[in-house]
DNA sequence: CATCTTAGTGTAGAAGCTACACTAACAAGT
DNA sequence: ACTTGTTAGTGTAGCTTCTACACTAAGATG
């Protein structure tokens, strides 16, 4: 079936930039293409958006036909229009970020994947289309975002040690943290709730186990605070 | 001539959210549409994107088209993409938002507007489309943006007294500050550069005008210093 | 019981933030 | 020339928050 219209339509994409946090990196799940163009490269999961689904759906359904994942904090990101980002014509991409638990997720190829696999920051491969600047800009947002959101915790386990809190924040601020003042803040906020339960498996002393207050975030954020690391 | 394409299309749009500031108020810019649907309504600026333009430019173009508006800081705020946002069919639309200086601009109708003019944000009218909901989402980037990037300067002339600035940042963050503290602040940064006039035609004391050193503040960002009031 | 590893804790000094009020300058009107 | 009205421009003290920094306690393992 065809569908014809009085002026040239661009095509319209969604791509996301899915980051997993790994014991001492930041990882990016890229996808193998099975097809041209460039076929075999290494590109964000992504895809063509449905006329009977909005973007956010889109984004969604994509990540879940090329890569199985699911139920991961998705955020629009920013829309890419450039004239020539895709080779066969004029393809414009509204670009999503994710953050998933790295542990949570069996990734698996299908559709349009031959493979897909997570990737640290600084060792990606060469990616199609103009994807590596998507990439960058969806760093640099999740800088920016984890310093005034308390959008961190989606990339740990519900439950966490203080340790592990301040490993994620070293890592995508790339730099390292004091560890007393950097509990003394979280701390003080108030918004991590200690359960009577310690961290297992280790070959030392255990360390406490912490939930972040959700509920707790949402009504002081009403109220006019505003987190800030 | 008519365009065909396998699988049915969404509809490409921009909008437009203008702000420029008022003594003391921030104002939209507004166009009153001349065709349905909505017809009659107060609309952003905005229109359909074409293939052969990047999306920075269709939002530039419309705005000059629309309104008379050129020569304005445009940064692309969100892309909507709900199913119903246009009764006509889906449309998704990118939306920008820009600041500019309100004495600059002689705003003019044009194409496809009857009207154009300048709104108070607390005195705006019905809005077509999802457009109330675009200006919400504007009105918080531009809030959370003024106070880690030094945006708020384009609101202003090149030459500006530290009142007026003060002023600004009242209206936008919708808070009085504390006139000596407020000084003292932008004056440490040593952003500002003192010039050898001062202002003319008050009946009281004339302040003194300064320019924003936005050399100086690439300069500074390149070297990790981050602006913030 | 010795060893290894990480958890967990306090403080002093520096920097930055807040609150606050008066004099100086200039224009306009008498 | 002087009075009036209006805004410009300025410093400080107390409080809060940030920074830098090192040792003991707990638990696991052999």
């Amino acid at each position: 079936m065809s569908h014809s219209y009085e002026y040239p339509r661009a095509a319209l994409t969604v791509d996301c930039v899915v980051f997993g946090l790994d014991v001492d990196d930041l990882k990016v799940l890229l996808i193998q293409r099975k097809l041209p163009p460039y076929q075999h490269a290494w590109a964000l999961p992504g895809g063509f958006v449905h006329v009977d689904e909005t973007l956010d759906e889109a984004a969604r359904r994509e990540l879940a036909e090329e890569s199985g994942i699911t139920d991961v904090y998705l955020e629009q990101l920013y829309t890419f229009g450039e004239l020539d980002r895709d080779p066969r014509e004029r393809v414009v991409s509204v670009a999503y970020y994710a953050l998933a638990k790295l542990s949570d997720h069996r990734i698996r190829a299908a559709t349009d994947a031959e493979r897909v696999a997570w990737f640290a920051l600084d060792g990606l491969p060469r990616l199609a289309f103009d994807h590596a600047r998507i990439v960058e800009k969806a760093i640099e947002r999740l800088r920016g975002k984890v310093r005034y959101t308390p959008i961190g915790f989606e990339l740990l386990p519900p439950r966490f040690t203080l340790t592990q809190l301040q490993r994620l924040y070293e890592i995508v601020l790339m730099r390292p943290l004091d560890k007393r003042n950097f509990r003394k803040k979280l701390l003080s906020m108030d918004l991590l709730i200690e359960t009577d339960e310690v961290e297992q498996g280790v070959r030392h002393r255990a360390a406490r186990l912490y939930r972040f207050d959700r509920k707790k975030y949402e009504k002081l954020t009403r109220q006019g605070f505003s987190f800030d690391l």
